[in-house]
DNA sequence: ATTAAAATATACCGATTGGTATTTTAAATC
DNA sequence: GATTTAAAATACCAATCGGTATATTTTAAT
């Protein structure tokens, strides 16, 4: 691994947890540099633009995330507790999240929709990675004979997104965990429902 | 009504839409004076501060939201009606909202949790206010025997908020309402299940 | 019509912004 | 160990930032 690459890295590690709290504009070349310890003559020398890192960063971070649900899901075998597991790791609100700052999704999404085409086209596409990982492990539920042949993949995917993104907003909010219980109670039942 | 209350007003009916669609950092106040066509020698005669004009906008916003919702339930007398009839205006999206960037309260929130106090305290109120709405139309429904007496109010309550923001996040990501759509399907199952 | 007061515009401030050209330092190659 | 190349720091740029002190205009009261 070339010393550039390992900077690079170590900057993505550095500077995503800020992006991810503070934005993007919110975010001024002078914190990534004392978030790294490095001059942005060294950072400019490896991404071309602030917005390029911030990309990057976006990428960075929920992959962190994902990574996270998929090493989850793999320790387990059946469709339905694939779920379950993933949905325990939230109930450790606010440490489960591997980056601070919560959702880099959610944050980079309600961001970027009026203001960043580049980041906002780089958040449906995580979007859509996340939908199709619910979707998917559903779809395998139903094949196996785990989940109700009824249950539709698709909707039920988009309602688990729609609910922990709108509990993840409220705590950050609140400073308290208790809408997310909530919501993870209700996705309890939902799961339970769709047993076979 | 004073001259500096008509401009006071029609400052913050200019710059509501500005702040929820860019955000408080994000804004100028170059962004302001062209959003307005006043200068700002004018803006800091009427307000303080970018901050304290923010925070204005953001009340601004948040009332403009919730008296549409109010309308729209008061036209109704069965509480269970108030519900779908404040729920089918979002099926407008992304029309419905009177303000544009969409839910000030989500866009406020996420900015604001990680960097600013003063708003992200706003916020805290909006939320509480948005879910006393909701749980006190469904209290006033158990009282009056239309909605099921095992229904909590508060997670009730809470479930939509987050169904409804989680939703409305992924709409204005994809720049397609069909993930509301599911969503208010949804509530609407919820809902059918409350009735007595 | 004159004057006093309120409302708005102009001109300016230091600080910070994202970005770049150049120089220094560190690493790798021979 | 000398030389070349890569990596990082320094010094600088024009533009913009939020904010203010002052000047001008508009409104209201006399």
């Amino acid at each position: 691994m070339k010393k550039s690459e390992k900077t690079r890295e170590f900057i993505l590690s550095r500077c995503a947890p800020v992006f991810n709290q503070k934005g993007f504009v919110g975010t001024s070349l002078s914190d990534l540099e004392s978030a790294t310890g490095l001059t942005k003559g060294c950072i400019y020398g490896i991404f071309n633009s602030k917005e390029e890192l911030a990309v990057e960063c976006f990428e960075y971070a929920r992959t962190l995330v994902h990574e996270r649900m998929d090493c989850e899901a793999g320790k387990k075998n059946n469709s339905i507790e694939k779920l379950q597991a993933i949905f325990d790791m939230y109930r450790a609100f606010p440490d489960f999240w591997p980056i601070k700052g919560g959702c880099p999704i959610l944050n980079t999404s309600i961001e970027a929709d009026d203001t960043n085409p580049l980041l906002q086209e780089r958040v449906v596409r995580a979007l859509e990675i996340w939908r199709r990982f619910f979707s998917s492990i559903i779809t395998k539920g139903i094949r196996n004979g785990e989940i109700r042949p009824d249950a539709n993949p698709h909707v039920v995917a988009t309602l688990f997104i729609a609910l922990l993104e709108g509990a993840t907003m409220m705590c950050k909010a609140y400073n308290d965990s208790s809408s997310l219980g909530i919501v993870l109670d209700k996705i309890d039942e939902m799961i339970n429902q769709m047993k076979l």
